[in-house]
DNA sequence: ATGCATGAGGG
DNA sequence: CCTCATGCATA
């Protein structure tokens, strides 16, 4: 339909033109009897909502799924590895423990050493010991006794693995692993631009990352990784049922839906010598800054709340043109350091936790309110709070998913809890009379949204995790194959850059 | 619920 | 050109 995308190809054939397309190369393999793992949104939202990061960095495991896509990485004694984890992805683990009730699950973070599956070997757990599962990178280790947390292959764990599954509707694809991959090189990803770092871009955006030197690569050194596995995705067809039960073991099979494969969030890290190790704390430290530009409890948006905006905007409203004809200014910034508005504290507002169990909070409230996400947001102008005008169901619905920065969030809470408190005394009372004056101006220049088919938006994944902030030479250059406008492939890695900050924020908390 | 986009504010 | 807060359009 978009003239971006890719017709005749779908997501998973991987007949993509794509040079070095993160599923037809480079993409690592996941050991056998490690278990492709696709735990969708719906999962997702029911499970446990924060990811233990230290505990998984300490441990080697953490509560599953994390709420965002987060990655961690697990010191060895054979280096640094990362595990790229996140919510709505395809990830793998060899053992899971799900404890149904409170849909949680537990997963023992496990990596695989790239030269190990290289040599078809039995998959080489690398994570860090955990109080589990000590031990394990011994060469000479052997799965434990207990079939329960044995790397399958055992018709037992895995049965039971399925069983679990189903009672916590995590859907697992694809079951079929498979232990040949060819080795088949490809160093020339993305051709021209490629700068050296992109012939490891895909690789390293690959679900799962390894390092080390592999066989046949000549460009080792640093000990970066080096994926060269050959990934063969079997597209199942939209309603085909992917063979449940049947564990070929040429390839493995996995329906490739957009969702299984997406990939939102990549990680970057030192060109030389693969530092993906720690990216929460090294990566996101540095990067992702809450209070950069202020104080913590002090955000300075521009948009707005922002103190920027008090003085241009003091008392005019400027809809119809555009969007961004949003609300008004500010109400005293949820700052703390003068307590100018007395409203808040920089603490419960500032703090995550707070502001996430608020959300939780709103929604419900909301919900029984019998008020729509858009509802909220028009309402929100008949509030009348100073610069306070509408916010889309976009803007509500990402508040209330955590799904805007860290700053956003406390702009808005004050805001939300404002209307949400005006909405329950009205309610409370009688029964308001909602005027609708909804008057939808006819006639108005559709936006049109174009999409970017998998394959392409794979590489660009790749790209990214090599390098978020291409140059504009780069992207030039990147657009030209992935035959994507510049200005499309511009901005999607600015939208990037805003998620991943997210995510490495929601990580760390 | 999210992907792609716009635009203000700032280098 | 970037970052950020947001929104339109759509899966």
């Amino acid at each position: 339909m978009s003239q971006q995308g890719v017709e005749g190809r779908e997501d998973g054939d991987c007949a993509c033109a794509v040079r070095g397309c993160v599923l037809c190369e480079n993409h690592p393999l996941p050991p056998k009897g490690c278990y492709p793992l696709y735990i969708d949104k719906t999962v997702r939202n029911a499970l446990d909502r924060r990811p233990c990061v230290e505990e998984a960095q300490q441990h080697g495991r953490c509560s599953w799924p994390p709420s965002r896509p987060c990655f961690f990485s697990v010191p060895s004694p054979r280096g640094n590895y990362a595990l790229l984890i996140a919510a709505n992805r395809l990830t793998f683990a060899t053992r899971i423990r799900i404890r149904a009730d409170p849909p949680t699950c537990v997963m023992d973070l496990m990596m695989y050493s790239t030269d190990k599956m290289m040599q078809g070997k039995s998959p080489l757990p690398i994570s860090a010991p955990g109080p589990c599962f000590p031990g394990r990178y011994s060469p000479t280790y052997r799965s434990p006794p207990d079939p329960m947390r044995r790397c399958m292959t055992n018709p037992t764990w895995d049965s039971w693995t399925q069983e679990q599954m189903k009672k916590t509707r995590i859907l697992e694809d694809a079951m079929a692993c498979n232990t040949s991959w060819s080795q088949r090189h490809n160093g020339d990803l993305f051709g021209g631009l490629n700068d050296g770092l992109l012939s490891r871009a895909e690789a390293l955006a690959a679900v799962d990352i390894g390092k080390h030197q592999s066989t046949n690569s000549s460009v080792t050194g640093g000990g970066l990784p080096q994926l060269k596995h050959d990934m063969m995705y079997h597209h199942h067809g939209m309603g085909g049922p992917p063979p449940p039960n049947s564990r070929p073991h040429q390839t493995w099979n996995m329906e490739v839906t957009d969702n299984l494969i997406k990939k939102e969030m990549g990680h970057h890290h030192g060109m030389e010598g693969l530092e993906m190790l720690d990216p929460i704390s090294t990566t996101a430290m540095t990067t992702l800054t809450p209070m950069e530009g202020g104080a913590p409890g002090h955000p300075q948006l521009h948009g707005p709340y922002g103190p920027t905006m008090n003085s241009m905007m003091s008392g005019h409203h400027h809809h119809h043109h555009h969007h961004h004809s949003s609300p008004l200014s500010a109400h005293g910034p949820p700052g703390h350091h003068t307590m100018t508005a007395g409203l808040q504290h920089p603490d419960s507002d500032t703090d995550p936790r707070e502001l996430e169990a608020f959300a939780e909070r709103f929604k419900q409230r909301r919900i029984k309110l019998g008020v729509t996400q858009a509802d909220v947001g028009k309402a929100l102008a008949n509030l009348k709070l100073p610069g306070v005008g509408a916010l889309s169901q976009s803007t509500i619905c990402r508040f209330e998913s955590l799904t805007l920065s860290h700053n956003n969030m406390i702009a808005l809470k004050p805001i939300l809890q404002a209307w949400l408190e005006e909405a329950e005394a009205q309610a409370k009372n009688k029964r308001r009379d909602p005027d609708a004056p909804s008057v939808l101006p006819a006639g108005e220049k559709k936006r049109k949204r174009t999409s970017i088919a998998a394959p392409e938006k794979r590489s660009l994944e790749a790209y990214f995790a090599v390098q978020p902030r291409p140059s504009g030479e780069k992207i030039a250059a990147i657009a030209e194959k992935l035959d994507l406008k510049k200005n499309v492939v511009r901005v999607w890695f600015c939208n990037q850059r805003q998620k991943q900050k997210r995510m490495k924020f929601a990580a760390q908390h």
